[in-house]
Order: C-alpha cells, then sequence, then structure tokens
DNA sequence: TCAAACCTTAAACGCGCGTTCAATCCGCTG
DNA sequence: CAGCGGATTGAACGCGCGTTTAAGGTTTGA
C-alpha cells in the first residue's frame, strides 16, 4: 500500500526531473520520510529497480504497438493515456541514463517494430528489406533517439501534460519529412545502395570467407 | 597555459564520464588541486561554459560537413581525428545533459544538413522536399539522436579508442538499413504521403486561414 | 491482555561535493 | 635586494546526499 505510494510518487518524480533527485524528495511526494523509502526498498537503487521491473512489466503488458511514425508514435500513444503518461516518462529518462530498465526496452521496441514491419511487408504497404531485423532495430534506434535528443533540448516540461504537448509538437513538425522520406527516399538514383551491395558481396580486398 | 591544461583535462573527463565527475578527479587529471581550478574558472559551471564556448569554437572553425550517412557521420569524422576525437565525445556528453552548447550545436548540425542536403539536390543527386528546413532538422535530430541513445545502451568505453570503435560498429550496423531507406523508401505506394498532403491543404474541420 | 511483528519517524553519521580562505611559492619589476 | 602580484596549495566549511539506528506507534494473534 504505502509502498505503491512511494513506488508511483518516484516513478512521476524520476520521469520529471531525472535520477539525480534526492531519496527525501521523492519520500516527501508520497508523504512519508526518506527512513521509510529505504525501509521498504533497501537502498535507493533498490527503488529504482523496483521502478524499472514495475514499469517493465505495465508496459509488456499494454503491448504498445508502433503505429505508423515510428516508434516514437509509441511513446506519444502511450503518453496519451492518462494513466501511462508519468511511465512514458520515467521510460524516456531510463533511457537517457541507462541501465537495466533501459535495455530491455529498446529490445522490446526493436522487438514491436520487426512485428509491424513484417506485417506491413505481408500486406504488400511496406517494401521488403535485405536485412529485416537490422531495419527495425534501426528505425527503433533513430525514433526513440530523436525522441531522447528532443527532450534533452526541452528540458522545461514541470508536468505531464506539458510533455503531452511536445510530443505532438514533435508528431507535427516530423509528419511531412517523415512521409516524405518513407514514400519517396532521399536519392534520386540507387547508385549509393548498389555501389554498397556490389562492395559487401565482393569487398576489393581481405577477409572474404571460403 | 594551466588553465588550458585544465581545460583540455575537463574536456576529457566529462567526454568518458559525463558532467557528474567532481572537480577533484578533473584537478586530478590535469595535476593540480580543485583551488585552483575554481581559481581559474571561478566555479565548476564556469569551467563547463569555458569548455563548451571552447569545444563550440574548434567545432565551428573544422566545419564539420555532413557526408552521406547523416549527421551522426560528421561525428564519426570528427572522432577519427585524433586530435578532435575527445570534443566529439564531449559533444554528445553535452547534448545528453542539455545547456547552452548543445542547442547551438544541434542548430549548427542541422544547417550544416540543410547546407549539404541542398547541395545535393543542386547536383541532382537528392530529391527536392516541400519542406527543406523541416526535413534537415529530422535527419539531424534522428542521426544524432540515434549516436546518443546508442551511447546511452553502451556505456562501457573508458578510452577514445573504444569511442572510435563504436562509432564504426554503429556505421556498419546502419549502413544498409539507411541506403535502402534512401534509396527505396519504405512505404511501397505514396498513398499515406499524398493523404496527408491533402489533409493538410483541405483540413476537415477548424482553422483555415482566409 | 500481553507481547511479538510490523510500520513509521526523527535524529544522527559519514561521505563527497562545490566553494572559501589564509598561507606559500615564484617570477617579475623598480 | 625588496616588494608586489599572480599561481598554487592544503585545510576547512557548509551542504545535501544515502544510509543507519534507536525509539515510538500500531496492528495482530495467541
Amino acid at each position: 500500500m504505502t509502498a505503491e505510494r512511494i513506488r508511483d510518487a518516484a516513478i512521476l518524480r524520476y520521469g520529471r526531473d531525472g535520477f539525480s533527485v534526492g531519496l527525501r524528495a521523492v519520500a516527501a511526494d508520497a508523504g512519508v520520510t526518506a527512513g521509510l523509502v529505504v525501509h521498504h526498498f533497501g537502498s535507493k537503487d533498490g527503488l529504482r529497480k523496483a521502478c524499472d521491473a514495475y514499469v517493465l512489466g505495465v508496459i509488456r503488458s499494454a503491448k504498445l504497438k508502433a503505429t505508423r511514425g515510428g516508434p516514437a508514435a509509441a511513446i506519444a500513444q502511450l503518453a496519451e493515456i492518462e494513466e501511462y503518461a508519468p511511465m512514458a516518462l520515467y521510460s524516456l529518462r531510463s533511457l537517457q541514463a541507462g541501465g537495466e530498465l533501459a535495455g530491455e526496452f529498446m529490445e522490446q521496441m526493436c522487438a514491436d517494430a520487426l512485428e509491424y514491419l513484417e506485417a506491413g511487408v505481408a500486406s504488400g504497404l511496406i517494401r521488403p528489406s535485405r536485412d529485416p531485423a537490422g531495419r527495425a532495430r534501426y528505425l527503433a534506434m533513430q525514433g526513440m533517439g530523436s525522441l531522447l535528443l528532443w527532450i534533452s533540448l526541452h528540458p522545461g516540461f514541470r508536468e505531464v501534460d506539458d510533455f503531452r504537448k511536445e510530443l505532438r509538437q514533435i508528431s507535427d513538425e516530423i509528419t511531412l519529412p517523415a512521409l516524405e522520406l518513407f514514400s519517396e527516399g532521399l536519392f534520386v538514383d540507387r547508385k549509393m545502395l548498389d555501389d554498397y551491395l556490389m562492395y559487401v558481396c565482393d569487398p576489393p580486398a581481405g577477409d572474404a570467407k571460403p
């Protein structure tokens, strides 16, 4: 009961201010003292791990689907749901700081992206790739990365509502360039791609396998 | 003389360990005491600002060109030069932490990307965009963002050499997906783009300008 | 009813941080 | 040589951190 209140307060506060906030601030948000937090979670790191585990579980069970617009849209979608918004923010902070959750979270993102892309390929909407997993990973990393960079450059939101506003602004700004790139590509011809494919099949020197 | 040695040591250490390292660690790297650092730079924040200004100046004068592969390649290119590698790392840490340099750095990146893209358009290699600045910004944010995310997920490099290895690995992994996307796009048809263009020209409700 | 098991608090501890300060060293100039 | 000013040191200060500890409440079950 109280432990869950502390955990929720920690998720909210860590999401807003990052993991460098003190235990006492989290404790005050939950209406308790710092000692009690340690009593329930062992240490600050224990609290962090508990938050990680809880958020990961919720996100896993929420089965966030990567819709069109890339993986960034998945976070946006999650943030639209009032209840989940703090966890979306927390996840971003977690990616920013690295650590246990970050890796699993990105793995999940890549897997979801792959799944969605393959569904698109199967239905004839999306072009097949020579390296589907690599492409999914590439798109997931780029999408989440740009989101991460954005919140680094705009650290000014103090409420979860501001976070939603930021996400909508991002969406507005990137939709046209993304649709252009996804629909028409960037290069006029295929020369660079063909040159590269030729290169990797028949490298000019060295380690060709027998 | 000594001040420059402190500044260089700070750039190196901040780049490796992030901005949370103590003044005493930086001072020890430079072979001086913490008091002297404050004497020369006023405060820890003064040291940070001095590093920011110096790195920004160097990067500005180095006129890093965004070659094919996107803005991430610019960092990689910078890191290949032994002398500049610590500053490339420092810039990434700066983006991670936000702040003064981060904003100007990304502005520079976007401007360079725009310049390079327009040159490509002029020479007939790159497709024109309906929103050239938006596209440049989009590509710069995605490229730098994914780099940022990568170093968050792989915080294990302790030497500048490791950083170069990481960059080469990134390059190897993303080259094929990036070339595919840039050459062939992602969608099979243009329906989504056309729908969106139709939508923004003739929105179904509300704020149409006279 | 009594005591064991808990939840919870307030105070204290030790540590490392950024910063301050007096003292010392060193090189220059008159 | 005397003296001055910047460079440099080492010790100290105050602060906030995570953590520990002893004590006080509150529930609970035999």
